[in-house]
RNA sequence: GCCCGGGUGGCGGAACGGUAGACGCGGAGGCCUCAAAAGCCUCUGCCCUUCGGGGCGUGUGGGUUCGAGUCCCACCCCGGGCACCA
């Protein structure tokens, strides 16, 4: 008999080159006309460095998701492409001197070279990265759409600055008050910047969640960053300088326990109202110093409240009382309107504030133990004759629809969402193509001129705005209204602007009139799988959402949802801990393919547990996925060079049942794991597992030659999705097709039963014993049977039978007393 | 504090309210070999046992049920998200 080794290194790049020259995974546009077309997609990489392992799992389950919807008649747009601007590069750039775009591309060659390795099946036809003027022009082109609508403008505002990175971020990009990126404490400045106007989107964002099919903590997370909260707007004067100032509240109910009135530290009224009193010094310096605070230190758990009278009051609008009015930090210039008025009785933060300053607490709603503040539902006290006793859900109303006619205020909604910052102070970006001329001040860049080139500098550090304003040359122009003299923008986009519609843009990549064919896309939108990390669940999934509500609306676009489901992966981490070259933990994909194959890295990846939770790496892990498909392939090639090529037997032996049966039971297995949106790859694997153990020379006894081909042959199908290499040769080897052309296989119901069971006997719920019985038993056999047998005899022990519980094809159970 | 996940052998993990621990790792023993590697076979939750079996076991305490890892209530611990949002 002929030598069979397993050989990743020579069977892999076989099938690799098959696949490369035959473009097996291209697919053409008109295939997307086929009713069961779909669309599977992983989240592109932003390439820095090669391939980790987290990339290696996202790719692997997207991979196998794709493969399972071919081989089950649909024809799949599984494209790939990358992430090419963004700081690491730019970093890099200003430590070494190197081109952001040369060591982008030296990576993205990396990534490249690492998909085909581990074959993925991607339709190469489709690739670009961000960083290409094909594809950023089409950035800018959106961008200016956008800009036409309203929805892109420029605003002077407070905004997020880090320090370190030298650029402004976007709300999302703040955690915990530090910089997402390189983790430094940000600081406030009043900056102009350009927005996007998400927040129009608010509502639609929130309620068309609904629609889609996401990890339901994805949508909560999205909702919570969303954060809609009904209340009112009431309006609240101020004599002394004759302003009006509103306030957002949700209780409402609670106006007449309004003993203060406190603004924001970066209200713009703030230093107004107080100059002429004698608190101006202590107001001015209680806001510089809040200025000079970090968010962090500002957002501190447990921080004493603090602040200072403005000297001044407003008065209330519901029984005339005039308040004091104050400025304390913790009321958030970012939130409502950066004025509240403050109700001690029935709100912590307001009481907390009253006890530090020693102010009236009013209680206004029956409740509690007594104690203020109390900040749940009762009836209404010491407000008004008219809505004193009214449980205080019914006064907010009724009071709201007061102020509403009185006109001193409404009910109305409102957002925790602010705009998306999009301008950065750095160089390698997406330039914003807009100009400003010395007499039309701020002018698009028209559409034919687009691209706006990212120009080369020899200065990439950020020096509190942008590199390329050191670019002279590009930065003076002209402008397109007048061709006067103008100066580009010199900030570029955030990179989540980039990955806000390149999934669009492999629908029809080589658009060279638009950034795509509004049919092209529309035969492929949505995205029918969707796959990536969680820690994208605000950011990246919340703008592309915003991004095609946008374009639809504009009329470019039909796609109100970029994703109908998503599926977020866990993270891979070693002894515990996440990996990082720091901790000297990191597993390289290169190094376990180098050392096992792709085949043994994807599968044990998609082993190791459930793909969506966090999985612990081990090395002696891979190496039992190694032996396993080594096993497999083995049994193969023995039995492609052993086993008569019979079909299965018409009359199966007990030896032949058994096999056969294990095939189709492993076959129902797989598929269910793999359809309906589980994703349990573990089980699949193992159920392939549990069939190749079935089939060792050992176990077959006395099984036919077809029947163990049969079988073989099953489990190297159904291993295709997620070690495809391997599958494809044994495939080859046992029946001389491929296997990726093959239909999914299906189990035969009439197999999945088996002639005989194990009947489970219990008496009192406990199991007394396990007896082998036909399945065409009838219940009173079965039942007359277990009472007989020994031990259940003892265990009845004398006793009454009170009653038999029978569950057909699984056990009895006596309950006796 | 609020909102999500999750607590199962030595380890990763299986388990439509119906045999807890599939599958794999690790461990023990054996076969093959001059030897090793590779491969193959058997065993492997804990305790007791006269080897028939018995008891205990899914974070803790209750409950529902003939039967609970699974459902309900209360609590403890771990991970994540949000966090002065008026």
């Amino acid at each position: 008999m002929a030598d069979h080794r397993f050989d990743p290194e020579q069977i892999e790049p076989r099938w690799q080159q098959v696949w490369a020259d035959e473009q097996t995974w291209h697919v053409s546009n008109e295939d997307a006309a086929d009713a069961d077309s779909s669309y599977v997609l992983e989240m592109l990489p932003y390439p820095s460095g090669e391939p980790h392992i987290g990339h290696l799992k996202n790719y692997t389950i997207g991979d196998a998701v794709a493969h399972f919807h071919r081989r089950t008649g649909r024809r799949v747009l599984h494209p790939m492409g990358y992430d090419a601007f963004g700081l690491p590069a730019e970093n890099h750039a200003i430590k070494t001197g190197q081109h952001p775009r040369e060591s982008t591309n030296a990576s993205i060659a990396q990534f490249q070279e690492q998909f085909r390795r581990w074959g993925v099946s991607i339709d190469w036809d489709r690739e670009f990265g961000t960083h290409e003027p094909r594809y950023y022009r089409w950035t800018q082109w959106i961008f200016l759409k956008l800009f036409d609508a309203g929805l892109a403008y420029r605003k002077d505002a407070a905004v997020i600055w880090c320090p370190v990175d030298q650029t402004v971020l976007a709300n999302e990009q703040v955690i915990e008050g530090r910089c997402e990126r390189c983790g430094s404490e940000v600081e406030v400045k009043q900056l102009e910047q350009w927005f996007f106007r998400i927040t129009d989107y608010a509502e639609r964002l929130l309620t068309d969640l609904d629609t889609i099919r996401w990890p339901e903590h994805v949508k909560t997370m999205q909702r919570n960053w969303i954060g809609r909260s009904e209340g009112a707007e009431v309006t609240f004067h101020c004599e002394e300088l004759g302003i009006d100032y509103p306030v957002f509240t949700t209780r409402p109910d609670t106006l007449f326990g309004a003993t203060f009135f406190v603004m924001s530290p970066e209200h713009p009224d703030v230093l107004r109202l107080a100059e002429g009193t004698p608190h101006f010094e202590a107001v001015r310096d209680y806001v510089n110093h809040a200025a000079s605070e970090t968010t962090e230190e500002r957002s501190a758990v447990e921080r004493q409240k603090t602040g200072v009278p403005l000297g001044r009051t407003v008065v209330n609008p519901v029984n005339g009382e005039r308040l004091p009015m104050y400025v304390a930090d913790y009321v958030l210039m970012e939130y409502g309107t950066g004025a509240i008025m403050a109700v001690p009785g029935h709100d912590e933060r307001d009481f907390a504030f009253a006890q530090a300053y020693g102010l009236e607490v009013r209680r206004v709603i029956e409740g509690g133990d007594g104690d203020l503040p109390y900040v749940g539902d009762g009836p209404l006290t010491n407000s008004h004759p008219d809505f004193d006793g009214l449980p205080n859900r019914e006064a907010l109303v009724r009071i709201v629809e007061w102020l509403d006619r009185e006109g001193r205020g409404h009910s109305t909604i409102n957002y925790r969402l602010r705009d998306w910052l999009l301008s950065r102070q750095r160089y390698w970006g997406c330039p914003i193509p807009v100009v400003y001329c010395e007499t039309h001040g701020l002018v698009p860049v028209p559409e034919e001129d687009l691209p706006v080139e990212l120009p080369d500098v020899s200065d990439y550090k950020p020096k509190g705005r942008s590199p390329l304003a050191a670019a002279e040359d590009w930065v003076n122009t002209t402008c397109p209204r007048c061709g006067g003299p103008a100066l580009r923008e010199t900030d570029t986009m955030d990179t989540f602007v980039d990955s806000s519609w390149y999934f669009l843009r492999y629908c029809d990549p080589d658009n060279d009139a638009g950034p795509f064919d509004r049919d092209a896309v529309a035969a492929w939108m949505p995205v029918d799988q969707y796959i990536g990390g969680v820690e994208h669940a605000i950011l990246h999934l919340l703008y592309a959402r915003f991004f095609c509500k946008a374009l639809t609306d504009l009329g470019h676009l039909d796609v109100q949802e970029p994703f109908a489901r998503l599926f977020t992966q866990g993270m891979i981490t070693r002894d515990g801990a996440k990996m990082s070259k720091s901790k000297g933990n990191v597993v390289s994909p290169r190094d376990i393919v180098d050392a096992y194959g792709a085949d043994t890295a994807r599968c044990y990846i998609l082993f190791i547990g459930p793909p969506d939770q966090d999985a612990d790496w081990n090395d002696q892990g891979v190496e039992g996925m190694h032996r396993f498909l080594s096993r497999l392939w083995r049994l193969c090639a023995e039995g492609a060079d052993t086993l008569r090529d019979d079909p299965v037997p018409l009359d199966l032996g007990a030896d032949d049942a058994r096999i056969v049966r294990k095939a189709h039971w492993a076959i129902d297995k797989v598929t269910n794991d793999l359809g309906g949106g589980r994703f349990t790859f573990n089980t699949a694997i193992a159920a392939i597992m549990e069939l190749i153990n079935e089939l060792t020379e050992a176990k077959r006894g006395a099984a036919s030659d077809g029947a163990v081909r049969f079988a073989l042959s099953t489990a190297a199908s159904l291993l295709f999705p997620f070690a495809p290499h391997t599958s494809a040769d044994a495939y080859s080897m046992l029946t001389g097709g491929r296997v990726w052309e093959v239909p999914w296989p299906e189990a035969d119901p009439a197999l999945l039963e088996a002639d005989t069971f194990e009947l489970v006997v219990q008496v009192n719920g406990k199991v007394r014993d396990r007896v082998q019985v036909s399945a065409s038993a009838s219940q009173e056999e079965l039942v007359a049977m277990a009472r007989e047998l020994p031990n259940v005899q003892a265990h009845v022990d004398g006793r009454v039978i009170v009653k038999e519980i029978f569950v057909p094809g699984k056990l009895v159970n006596f309950v006796v007393r």
